[in-house]
DNA sequence: CAAATCGATTCCAAGGGCGT
DNA sequence: ACGCCCTTGGAATCGATTTG
């Protein structure tokens, strides 16, 4: 955090829960690969206000071994089977354990692919018995609430007592290697009894140890026995804290929940290797065995019941911090989201970390900097063209078929380099949607030299876009129909590339240079606008008159001439538009405005130039460009021309109108045009003598007759009446000139 | 248990935009 | 032209985790 002096003080409500680093924290999983992971959870967080029960389902899929389905479907009828010998194997568990204080829930861990489990065991019997167990080691999660200096969970190792019996009461099963348990899968025998043994021992142990053991005396271990003792087959025991865990052998191991997610949350490495990875990965030594291993993965009573007294502890807690990182992450992208949609640097990601966390919310102690938003920002661009994406594959219920949809793209230099910006025009909802998908640049330099720009090139960039970029399937391509763009890209080239990308080539079409089918449409706003720059190139009077326009920005614009014109008119409560500059480069459109709120706000203008800035010199340029009734009459008629294109060119450019409604348009503001040029009727030499219809120019007819004044103080516009004197450009005011005119005669 | 590695954060500096 | 601010990339540093 940049600032975080400013916010130390709120930190007294950070919730003491734990110590670890909630945030954006580092696994074995790529940083981008858990934020998209996260993202989706969080997103939906994000839309329906965090009531997503599937919250913990999916955190549970990031770890391996639970998919339980497929064991509950396949392994039913050998849960039944092993149930059936529990009653008789009863009396053996009782004589043979009584006096044994090391017996424990550890059995819970049975292997149930049965023949691997008989072929293994025959082959353990012919080796010597193992001894390895008698002194084991057991993963203990250290209770870390007090020395939240580190804050992680860490493993230390208790060495444990030494069982009671000689022999091994967990039968180990050493097929840690693949190859024997090929070799196991093959043999088949009846020893398969010693493992239901196994099962009985420990639902005897089960129900026994809660009245020897204080730790055990919870309710949730009673229920787990319960519903242990009472299942008959393996989906029975869902509920019960105790969980199947499939290994890649269509086998599997019944594991204490709690235990084992204690043991992988405190060795994230665990997280991304299968059952017997996770086994090899537990055991000590080769010379270990699996079972001794699955025994560490258990639920034990060991060490008087403590790690599995604890393990639920450690699972609320757990889920407590999983709920925070939720919110956490929640807030965090919520953030990011925030620095995007102002258009901000990602530096401002940690402004708004900092906002957020002075208003009182949890944003994590990691995850702060302006480089964790890269990764979420690209969690957010993959999961907008995965939205994408779905929308143009799924079919629609009317047609059955993908919607078809268009592309368009231009090219823009913000600073430098030269973007290529491609979007995808498609119907959602029914609402007429430009969808972004990318940017690349246009121009890159290689040793074969520069590359990009041409039509081709471009062309390949915006199929690029759809198939690389979006991850399209090609066969999506065939619903591209159209591709909308300005002038440079209405060559053949661009068309064939893009057509024969998308949909096969054709030569026929290709010949005839165009296909009614897939058209690439220019954009009529950007056409309107080359007529206007042309226009207005060949025509010396526009430019002069721009100039003219432009003097009132110039002095009223900004600062100084900004606040005597604002209290000029304030003072004769005018209005007063804020004047602005005809920009050559913008769309001949938005510059239009400026001739509208010069004509609305003329009168001001001319009272704050007479008022503060117009001086008696009669050759002073200024009052002859902005005051003159030249001026006033040109910007009256160039608005009332102006305006039918104008309107149609701005209709042409919003994205509501459809491209071919200008077919419509155009003949009308034709026909006005036109019948402009046919009036005004009458002597134009002699501009008193001429007459404006009312309907073809409403601004010149409403203010002609004032214009016509011979003295012209009083009239709307106010303006000193400049007359042309023998052609040889301006000359006195008007009423200089009449003034004069009047004295000779 | 120490070294190596990885990741997050902070500091620093260059470069460009923009207002004066 | 100058100075301030913003942006951005790189180096340094710190802390946590993994490995030998």
């Amino acid at each position: 955090m940049s600032s975080s002096d400013e916010y130390e003080n709120t930190m007294d409500h950070e919730p003491d829960v734990e110590s670890e680093q909630i945030g954006a924290k580092s696994s074995k999983v790529s940083n981008e690969r858990k934020f998209l992971q996260y993202f989706q959870t969080a997103s939906k967080k994000l839309s329906d206000g965090g009531n997503d029960p599937q919250v913990p389902k999916h955190v549970k899929n990031v770890q391996p071994g639970t998919n339980k389905k497929r064991v509950q479907k396949t392994l039913t009828f050998a849960w039944s089977v092993i149930r059936r010998f529990a009653v008789v194997s009863e009396r053996h568990a009782a004589p043979n354990h009584k006096n044994d204080p090391g017996f424990n829930l550890s059995k819970s861990i049975v292997p149930i692919n049965h023949q691997a489990a008989v072929a293994a065991k025959r082959k353990k019997e012919d080796n010597t018995l193992c001894e390895s167990e008698d002194t084991e080691e057991v993963m203990e999660i250290e209770n870390s609430s007090d020395n939240s200096s580190s804050g992680n969970a860490s493993l230390v190792q208790v060495t444990t007592t030494q069982f009671g019996s000689k022999r091994p009461i967990q039968s180990t099963l050493n097929f840690t290697s693949e190859e024997n348990s090929k070799q196991a899968s093959r043999v088949c025998g009846d020893d398969i009894s010693v493992i239901y043994n196994k099962i009985d021992k420990l639902l005897e142990r089960m129900e026994i140890t809660p009245s020897e053991n204080k730790f055990m005396h919870n309710g949730e271990t009673e229920a787990a026995v319960k519903i242990l003792k009472e299942s008959s087959c393996l989906s029975d025991i869902d509920g019960s804290g105790f969980n199947f865990y499939p290994d890649t052998f269509g086998g599997g191991i019944v594991r204490c929940e709690a235990c084992f997610e204690m043991i992988c949350d405190s060795s994230p490495a665990l997280l991304d290797k299968d059952l017997l990875q996770v086994q090899r990965k537990m055991e000590k030594s080769p010379g270990n065995t699996l079972g001794a291993g699955l025994e560490h993965a258990s639920c034990t009573t060991r060490n008087g019941g403590n790690a599995h007294y604890r393990a639920p502890i450690a699972r609320k807690r757990r889920r407590v911090i999983k709920e925070r990182s939720m919110d956490v992450l929640c807030n965090q992208l919520k953030s990011a989201l925030f620095t995007v949609k102002i258009k901000a640097a990602s530096l401002h990601y940690e402004n708004a970390i900092g906002l957020v966390h002075s208003c009182g919310s949890d944003v994590g102690n990691l995850g702060h900097g302006r480089n964790q938003m890269k990764a979420m920002v690209q969690a957010f661009e993959c999961y907008l063209h995965k939205r994408t994406r779905d929308l143009l594959t799924t079919p629609l219920p009317s047609t059955g078929l993908p919607p078809h949809f268009g592309t368009t793209s231009d090219k823009s230099t913000p600073i430098h380099v030269s973007n290529h910006a491609i979007m995808i025009l498609v119907m959602l909802n029914g609402m007429k949607t430009a969808i972004p998908v990318d940017a690349p640049p246009v121009y890159s330099f290689s040793e074969a030299g520069l590359k990009g720009g041409t039509a081709d090139e471009l062309a390949e960039q915006v199929i690029s876009a759809l198939v690389k970029t979006l991850k399209l399937p090609n066969n999506s391509l065939s619903s591209l129909m159209a591709h909308q763009a300005d002038g440079q890209y209405q060559s053949r080239m661009f068309l064939q590339t893009l057509k024969s990308s998308t949909q096969g080539d054709n030569k026929e079409d290709l010949l005839a240079a165009h296909d009614i089918f897939f058209v690439i449409p220019w954009d009529t706003a950007h056409w309107m606008d080359l007529c206007m720059v042309d226009i207005r190139e060949s025509s010396e009077f526009l430019r002069r008159f721009i100039k003219r326009a432009n003097q009132f920005n110039t002095m009223y614009g900004r600062g100084k001439g900004h606040a005597e014109y604002q209290g000029v008119a304030k003072q004769n409560s005018l209005k007063a538009h804020v004047t602005k500059v005809y920009a050559t480069t913008r769309f001949a459109s938005s510059s239009f405005s400026q001739f509208e709120s010069i004509y609305e706000s003329y009168e001001a203008l001319c009272k704050a130039f007479s008022a503060i800035r117009e001086t008696d010199d009669e050759d002073e340029e200024m009052k002859y460009m902005i005051k003159g009734r030249d001026f006033c009459l040109d910007l009256c008629g160039i608005i009332d021309i102006l305006s039918k294109p104008m309107e149609m060119m701005i209709k042409s450019q919003s994205l509501d109108q459809y491209l071919w409604s200008v077919t419509k348009w155009w003949p009308k503001v034709k026909a006005i045009l036109l019948a402009m040029k046919r009036g005004p009727t009458g002597q134009l030499s002699d501009i008193r003598k001429v007459t404006v219809r009312k309907q073809l120019f409403p601004k010149l007819w409403k203010h002609y007759e004032d214009l016509n004044e011979e003295d012209s103080v009083d009239c709307i516009f106010r303006g000193s009446v400049i007359t042309r004197m023998d052609g040889r450009g301006y000359g006195r005011t008007g009423r200089q000139h009449f003034q004069k005119e009047k004295k000779s005669h």
